[in-house]
DNA sequence: TTGAAAGCGGTACCAG
DNA sequence: CTGGTACCGCTTTCAA
């Protein structure tokens, strides 16, 4: 009852900031400052080597939670995911680990499923943290920004994502870039049918897609009929190759497929596969993201890859240089991807 | 320089429980009660409703932080991965985070890169944090458990991994049965000459498909020539390639083989086709992991398919039961993998 | 250069 | 059932 209280033993709990000033012979303020050297308070080099050693010998680790509480400042970093199976997403979040952790910041995770109310809960727990900043990778082109974030002030950038309304800084790739290199391709080759089948439209990587397929095929003086581009709510393998067999089937049917990922793509080898044709022959496929394994699949598939360990990176940048740099105008960084050409793509047959 | 201190004003920086009170009128440990309905302390319904509701208006989040403080306990978890990159990594993120996520437990996440120094960086910063427990996937078999964490009491789970010295709780794959199922595939094809190429032996999981091989091979009756054996350091897509390539250059080349995971086995399929034989005619090839698109390369791999997401979850779940249960005995799980059997195997040519 | 002391935002024990 | 209050472990003024 006298000694158990805050009693943190040579052997009992963990060791306090207390024990490494009693083991120094110094007091606890000393201990602090010789252990964190700031530049601003002075510490006798030999006090501070005597602190350092005790706090080693005891196996001192400073509790960031102390640390935050007092200082307001909380080291890490919150890094919503709308689904961590998305191919898209490991090199994203790699790269964004990686400055984090470079520049001391810990990186709180969490994978929404792409459910909104799983994102609700994730975003208290992260807010509950006073994360000191936020990057997501969930943002929906045409939904605010959660009212949580909108009115607390931490600082949020957007992962390989932008809102339509709201100016988030945000880390991105230049989808008109990557389509226009897939079109002129294409057009190269001879095609002049050529068919996007879309991912949705409300991720700001879809939407950009759809416009600058409709944009660049304008510009080409390619007569484009309205049926040829399907974007629906599916982006899976299967809805690919539902949407060109249809097309296939029908009156006009492409020569060449631009498609809005590459599993899309990859359904569409198996609908041209099953309509009788053969890909590149007759029907030319280009996929978008250059997943692994796209190399390796029959034919190797012809694609947009894009830098997304780097947008990772730039994304956690701009979120750095907002916390550090006081006047931080809201910058966006924008990337560029480039087209990889394969296999999937060859001369147009008419 | 006069407002920006500790100043938690109504509009000024985040509400906290003292403002609830305030707004609520009532005192501040009441407020606390209120939020936190403890069963140990009663609260008056009405009372309750009204700090509920003030709380909302205000918009008010708790500070993670400082309960974490003065309660000691840390509703976090760290996970330690080596390489997102690796394909089997994310569905073992996705479903630890959602098991811990659904317990009230934020994910901490860091990436090391398959590097040491990294690991050791990474591991302090969890640790600092005073994380409630740790997830690792780092572990290297003959390694001991990382010196800090030791003698820390945090409780520590393997993911996808085990230790051979010291008994820690583990969500593993019984390696044996992937491997057994794939070589009585084998066998029943006629295959009698079958080559093992192993990723390196320093996880737990290449070195129980490694000795599983020779177990198996030895139980079955096959009397497998040394060099059919072949594990070094790598685990690459050229690495499985340079390998088969040595074999089947050789006086006794296998008539199939058996790769440590997919991407050696389709460097294999490289090996073969370079050689001027063909898969599955002359070679059956068979892969674990069953990476995405596995299943439409050509041929279609045939490999061993692993739960990891389940391996995820139940790492998880136990890190949980440990940190509920008081007597919790060391516990681990161990699950099984299924063999998936497509076009790159078939018959034994002779 | 070092010691003393005031909290950061909560929780939990104690008294009323 | 609610109010008062001692801290959790650390940083940071203010004095000495």
């Amino acid at each position: 009852m006298s000694m158990d209280t805050g009693m943190a033993g040579p052997d009992g709990l963990k060791p306090t900031l207390r024990d490494v000033a009693r083991a120094a012979g110094v007091h606890l303020a000393t201990a602090s400052r010789a252990l964190s050297d700031s530049k601003t308070r002075p510490v006798n080099p030999r006090t501070a080597a005597l602190v350092r050693r005790a706090a080693a010998e005891i196996g001192y680790v400073p509790d960031q939670v102390a640390r935050s509480l007092r200082t307001h400042r909380t080291p890490a970093i919150g890094v919503l995911i709308p689904d961590m199976s998305n191919p898209v997403m490991p090199p994203l979040v790699r790269g964004a680990e990686q400055v984090l952790a470079q520049h001391g910041y810990t990186t709180l995770f969490a994978d929404t499923d792409n459910d909104p109310a799983a994102e609700t809960q994730r975003l208290g727990m992260l807010l509950s943290w006073r994360v000191a900043g936020l990057i997501l990778a969930t943002a929906r082109r045409d939904q605010p920004l959660a009212p949580e974030l909108a009115q607390s002030k931490v600082p949020v950038v957007l992962m390989s994502r932008k809102l339509d309304a709201t100016p988030v800084p945000s880390a991105t790739v230049d989808e008109s870039v990557g389509i226009a290199q897939a079109l002129d391709h294409l057009i190269g080759l001879g095609h002049r049918r050529i068919a996007y089948l879309g991912v949705p439209l409300w991720t700001s990587a879809g939407h950009e897609r759809w416009a600058a397929f409709r944009d660049v095929t304008r510009a080409r003086g390619l007569a484009q009929p309205e049926h040829h581009v399907v974007v629906g709510e599916g982006y899976s393998e299967h809805d690919g190759e539902a949407a060109l067999a249809r097309l296939l089937a029908g009156d006009d049917p492409p020569t060449a497929v631009l498609a809005g990922n590459d599993m899309m793509a990859l359904g569409c080898y198996a609908a041209i596969r099953r309509a009788g044709l053969t890909c590149p022959r007759d029907v030319s496929v280009v996929g978008y993201n250059d997943m692994p394994l796209t190399d390796r699949v029959e034919p190797p598939l012809t694609t947009v890859r894009v830098p997304y360990f780097d947008v990772g990176r730039q994304a956690a940048g701009l979120l750095i240089e907002a916390l550090t740099v006081a006047d931080s105008t809201d910058r966006s960084v924008r990337l560029t991807p480039r087209l990889v050409v394969r296999a999937s793509t060859t001369t147009s047959p008419r």
